[in-house]
DNA sequence: GCCGATTTGTCCGTATGTATC
DNA sequence: CGATACATACGGACAAATCGG
């Protein structure tokens, strides 16, 4: 069961990349829209603050609610919010594949807890998969995930989505997903699983996801050849 | 006049981050902070929603409100949220100089207006920036910024920062800031203006901020040597 | 398994403040 | 100055999830 306020967000989302509301032009008033889907004002506001940190509208006391939306016209591979790689690929409009490169139950040692997080002795499945785009090696996931928050995970669950079999057949919720980036110098493993022509750095996204009761389960340390690597954020001073 | 749920924000943020509410450790119900703020639960909860946009914590229905924030180790340059260049020097505590290279009003032609997204025939800043950290030149800036919005700006005011000015002398408010992070080959430019060593590729971070009256008034590229470019940022799903 | 207490999530209505025009 | 529009704050009600007895 959706919300109410989640309803209004989608729907004026909709409205406005649609073009019904243009850039830089003023949606409704509240006591208007207010009117229109027959909510209360708080409820309202609410919807227009997600609509916020999505970046499609800005607020300006006094005067009204401005879009700042602007259809996106780059065409490459862009991240943002959280996304699964399937859901990305499809919005960007492209065919992927995924292959499995390793898939092992291990436990971890001092070292790996240090860099990933996780407590030592943790019983981890540890993965190394190779996504491919239009045919082509792009991008290099090693991913760790809690064994005891993910039973019965097997390399055929993996090559399609994990997420998918998260949500999907567990129920679990993802709530938080925590980003960092770099550039760092080719590996050899990286030489070993991408089509990396003669790019000599990639796109390093290192990521650490909690569900909802607040566990981080899963790190992820995703290896993109630069070409095929684009974030993007929006960012609300205040908030 | 500050508000009382951003009070709120700040006490509750710097609790955790002096160690009070430790990683994986619920805070007080909302009960009971209610009572210690004598706020509204209202106010309490908008007081929340933004320690948890800002990935400090996750609320968990029927349980409580658990802290998901760690200390950071890296001590390299982050970037995050809308920070401006002193800021994130200042708290990743490094000694900064800014170079300017070139400060000149010029009117957008058709490409430029394309590539950033103002009106053609704006009238523009354009300026060129190298940032210094610990005597190394490692962020090339160039800055587009809308010369109607700018008054008086001078390379003087730029060597400091522009920021400043803005939020300081004009009292313009920045409100929302796009970001998009690509990593890029470097170009004759960045050899000139940077201190390369032997890197091939640079960080591009590309910004367009939006002032309080929902204005564009600046286009940013900035391209960073990429061992001291980090990025992080917190998404949050269903928001 | 059920019930009741606790805690967070959503929604409503109202009042007041502040900025714009 | 008055009307309009967004911003903040309050208090109340009920839903949903969790946990312990």
């Amino acid at each position: 069961m959706k919300s109410i306020y989640y309803e209004i967000f989608e729907s004026l989302r909709d409205r406005i990349e649609d073009g019904e509301f243009p850039y830089q032009s003023y949606i409704p008033s509240e006591a208007v829209l207010v009117e229109e889907y027959e909510c209360s004002h708080n409820t309202l506001r609410k919807a227009l603050s997600v609509l916020r940190l999505h970046g499609y509208v800005q607020p300006i006391q006094g005067k009204g609610v401005l879009v700042i939306w602007q259809p996106s016209r780059g065409a490459d591979f862009v991240l943002g919010d959280i996304e699964t790689f399937k859901e990305a690929a499809e919005r960007n409009g492209m065919s992927t594949t995924t292959k499995v490169r390793s898939f092992e139950l291990i436990r971890a040692d001092a070292e790996l807890a240090d860099a990933t997080g996780f407590a030592e002795d943790a019983e981890l499945y540890r993965i190394e998969r190779v996504r491919h785009l239009n045919g082509q090696a792009l991008i290099y996931d090693i991913n760790y995930l809690l064994a005891s928050v993910v039973p019965g995970l097997t390399p055929q669950i993996v090559e399609r989505s994990v997420y998918e079999y998260l949500e999907g057949t567990l129920g679990m919720h993802i709530a938080t997903s925590k980003r960092t980036i770099r550039v760092e110098r080719v590996t050899s493993a990286d030489r070993m699983a991408l089509d990396l022509l003669d790019y000599t750095m990639v796109a390093v996204v290192h990521g650490q996801t909690f569900n909802s009761d607040g566990v981080m389960f899963e790190v992820t340390t995703s290896r993109h050849r630069p070409d095929f690597f684009t974030f993007h954020d929006t960012a609300i001073r205040g908030y």
